[in-house]
DNA sequence: GTCTATAATGAGATAGAC
DNA sequence: GTCTATCTCATTATAGAC
């Protein structure tokens, strides 16, 4: 009520400061980040940035929680199916975009633990609940006759298929040195998944992902 | 000459360092332990620890030697082949007991790169060196007839074999807050690295790996 | 080679004025 | 809410005696 709605309406300093730091993180890793480069890249005093979040862990459980909330809408996007093969080829990418905007937990997951331990077990409820996303729409396909696999053969699928994406920006950097990630290079990643799968997709499976199918490996539909 | 062999020979003081590091790394991060602490393990004083290794950064060079020979090893193990069936279910675990001996590197890897930045270059050539081995090895296992796969499907097999064995150990923890890892887990870790190469096994390769082959999903051979 | 000092650093964090 | 000034504290690292 007291806000002036005609005056452009400044971010406040708790959100700039989070900005500026989901920036400075994904340059580089928030232990190499001080509490005074925050502040000066926010363009206020090292006081003022303890006002607001009076530890630097704080930051981080912050910053976390803007991230689950996107990693949750992205896990449940899948799961509202229609028969359009562009969803099936493009939930990936969407998946790889979010790995992108929050790169720096996924390449700097073991210095974020020792910055702020409170995330290992949130981290490890996230995990759980994206797993438990794909292991429903592996079950899904299978029923709809796009993937033929034992329940044994889609556990490790989603075991696979979690390890390779989550570590795929750190794969990149520590084999081939990247340091800034292209869109082609998170397609890659996204066709190293498709790979995991491709096995295990029958004839219909196959066209959803616009892969040619080859009679002698196909899996056969049930 | 001089010294008396008769005599229990002490191993010298730099050994003595790097073994205690090795395990002290093993237990937590490099980062978490400090020089103060590596002194006292040893049961030396830290400036005697100086005289040895003057920076923190030429432990980890020294400790990465070591672990490059003994990978350098592992991954030419295999090249020998044989037609002895324990070998091909055998070498696997090999290669993850070397993973477990240096755990720290796999699990720590961020946090080394910014004690030691040396050693980044030199994880690179490592990396480069054991996917060409790995290359080396299933070309000779397509030509016996074990392996059928296109050159495409043997590029991404690589890339996806090395990421789920490289994080292997990663993951347990971050997932399952694994903090003591066991024999069970490791061999868990190579059961999804042949659940990678099962789809493109022939019924020859899948005898390799003691697996009953299926004969609806069975690779054909050329 | 090994020790006892002690320096040098640089980060996170706080008190209290405005 | 924002600033200035200051503190604390853990670490790495060095100088020099033995």
């Amino acid at each position: 009520m007291h806000q002036d709605l005609g005056s452009a309406p400044r971010p406040n300093t708790r959100m700039r400061i989070l900005a500026a730091c989901r920036e400075l993180f994904n340059e580089r890793s928030p232990a190499d980040v001080t509490t005074a480069q925050i502040a000066a890249a926010v363009g206020i005093n090292e006081g003022n940035l303890y006002y607001h979040f009076n530890r630097k862990e704080q930051i981080l459980e912050a910053l976390f929680g803007e991230f689950e909330r996107g990693l949750r809408e992205v896990a449940a996007a899948d799961l509202t199916q229609s028969d359009d093969p562009a969803r099936y080829s493009g939930y990936l990418s969407g998946w790889f975009s979010l790995m992108w905007e929050w790169r720096f937990f996924y390449r700097d997951s073991a210095l974020i633990f020792r910055l702020a331990p409170s995330l290992r077990p949130k981290v490890q409820a996230l995990s759980d609940h994206g797993q438990e996303q794909i292991r429903r729409v592996l079950g899904n396909r299978r029923k709809a006759g796009l993937l033929r696999a034992t329940d044994e053969e889609i556990d490790q699928l989603i075991v696979n298929a979690w390890i390779v994406s989550t570590y795929w920006i750190d794969y990149l950097r520590s084999r081939h040195g990247v340091a800034d990630i292209t869109r082609e290079q998170l397609n890659w990643g996204a066709s190293q998944i498709v790979s995991l799968f491709r096995p295990y997709l029958t004839a219909a499976g196959l066209e959803m992902f616009d892969i040619k199918p080859d009679p002698d490996t196909l899996a056969q539909p049930d």
